[in-house]
DNA sequence: AGGCTATTTATACACTTGCGCAACAAGGCC
DNA sequence: GGCCTTGTTGCGCAAGTGTATAAATAGCCT
C-alpha cells in the first residue's frame, strides 16, 4: 500500500547547499532549538536520514551553515568597495551605505547572527569563525580609512588608524543592529545618512559642499 | 534504603530569584538548547519538578529571566547618570565610560543578550521586551545630549537631536559588542576613550584642553 | 509537642530528538 | 536492456525533553 516516496538524485554540491540553506532558514525561523534534523530535512524536501549522508552529525551541519553565513555577509560587504574612478571618500561612503541598507540590514540575517553568536561563548569553533570574519572586516575598514586620510594629506600613526577603524566599525555595527531590529523606525536611507555623517565627524572631514559627483 | 533527599524551604521571592539566576547561568553557559529544566534545577540546587511550582511552564521562566536581565542592564547603565555637581558633558562621558567597562562589558551578558535576541524574531514577547529596553536607553541618551548641547548654547531641533541619539547609541552598542567579544584586544579604558572621543566628534564638541576637573 | 499545610521530592508518561541501519530505487555504464 | 553503484528512504532505538501528579517532609501555629 504505502508506496515509497519518489525522489531525485541531486549533485553532491547542490544537495549540500540546499541542506545548508534549509538549516539557515530553520534556525532563523525557529531558533537553534527548533532547527531539528527533521525540520531541516522537511524544508530541504528530503528525509532526515539523508543529512547523515552528507554531514557527520548535526554539529558539523550547523558549523558549516554558520561559516557559509559569515562568508556571504562579508562578501556582500566587501563588494561595495570595488568602485573604480571614485575618490577614497566616496568609496568609504559607498561602503557604509551598502552596509546600512538591504540586503545586509535584514531581520533574518540579524536573527542568525545573534543566534550563532550567543553560542560562541561555549563553542570555540563558532567563536573562531566569528573572530576571523570580524578582523577581516576591520582590516578592510582600516585600509579605506588610510586611503581617505592620505587623500587629505594627513599622516596618522598606526595607533590612531586602529582607533579610527574600531570606532567606525562600531558605528556601522551599532546602526546595523538598530536597523535590523527596528527597520520601521527609520526612513529609507536615513541610517546610511546618519552613519556617513558620524564617520566623517570621527575622521574630522569637512562636510561635503553641495551635491556630490 | 534510598533516603529521600533533605531540603530547605526558602521564601517565595528568594526561590524565584534563585531559579531565574540559575536559568540565566544555564543559558549563558549551554545556550537555549542546553538550558533544560533539569540543568536549571541542578544549578539552583533543587529538583526539576519544583520549577513548575513557581512558573506555569518553561516558556514563562525564560521570559521572566530575560526581563530580569534587561532590567539589570539598563539599571546599571542609568546608574552612571546620577552625578551631582557635574557638567552635562562630564555626565555624558561618565555614562559612556560606565557602559564600556565591566560589569556591562562582559562575555556572559553578551552571550545572554545575543541568545535571547536571536529568538526575538519568532517570539513577539521577547521582541517587545527588547524594544522597550532599547527605547528607554535611547531616550536617556537623547536627554543627556540635549543637556550637553544646551550648555554649549546650541539649539538643535527635534530631528537633529534624534539623529545624534541614534548615532551615539550605535557607537556605544558597537563598541560594547567589540569589547564583549574580544576584550583581550583592548587595553583597559581604551574602549571608553575611543567612545568618548567619537561621541564628542559626533556632537561637534571641541576637544577638552588639559586634564579634567 | 503535635498537627496542618504548602513546599519540595520523586516517579511516571507521552513525546521529540539525533543517530544507526537495512531496504530500495535512480541513473550511469557496459 | 540488465546490472551496479550509491544516493535516498523508512523505520527503529535509546536518551532526553517538558509536563503531570502522588507521596513526603519542613517549618509555622497553637
Amino acid at each position: 500500500m504505502n508506496a515509497r516516496r519518489k525522489f531525485r538524485r541531486e549533485g553532491e554540491e547542490r544537495r549540500r547547499q540546499d541542506l545548508i540553506d534549509a538549516t539557515l532558514d530553520s534556525v532563523a525561523e525557529y531558533g537553534l532549538q527548533g532547527a531539528t534534523l527533521r525540520t531541516i530535512a522537511l524544508r530541504a524536501g528530503v528525509t532526515a536520514g539523508l543529512i547523515r549522508h552528507y554531514f557527520p552529525g548535526k554539529e558539523e551541519l550547523l558549523q558549516e551553515a554558520y561559516t557559509a553565513l559569515v562568508g556571504r555577509m562579508t562578501e556582500q560587504a566587501k563588494a561595495a568597495l570595488v568602485m573604480e574612478d571614485a575618490s577614497p571618500r566616496q568609496r568609504l561612503a559607498a561602503f557604509v551605505t551598502a552596509n546600512l541598507n538591504a540586503p545586509i540590514v535584514d531581520r533574518r540575517v540579524f536573527s542568525l547572527w545573534a543566534t550563532f553568536l550567543g553560542r560562541a561563548n561555549a563553542d570555540p569553533a563558532l567563536a573562531r569563525a566569528h573572530r576571523e570574519g570580524y578582523l577581516g572586516f576591520r582590516d578592510e575598514v582600516e585600509a579605506v580609512v588610510a586611503e581617505v586620510l592620505a587623500a587629505e594629506r594627513r599622516k596618522p600613526d598606526a595607533g590612531e588608524l586602529r582607533r579610527h577603524a574600531i570606532a567606525i566599525n562600531a558605528i556601522i555595527d551599532g546602526l546595523w543592529i538598530e536597523g535590523c531590529l527596528a527597520a520601521e523606525m527609520f526612513s529609507p536611507g536615513e541610517l546610511a545618512a546618519i552613519g556617513v555623517k558620524a564617520i566623517e565627524a570621527e575622521l574630522g572631514l569637512a562636510p561635503e559642499k553641495g551635491g556630490n559627483q
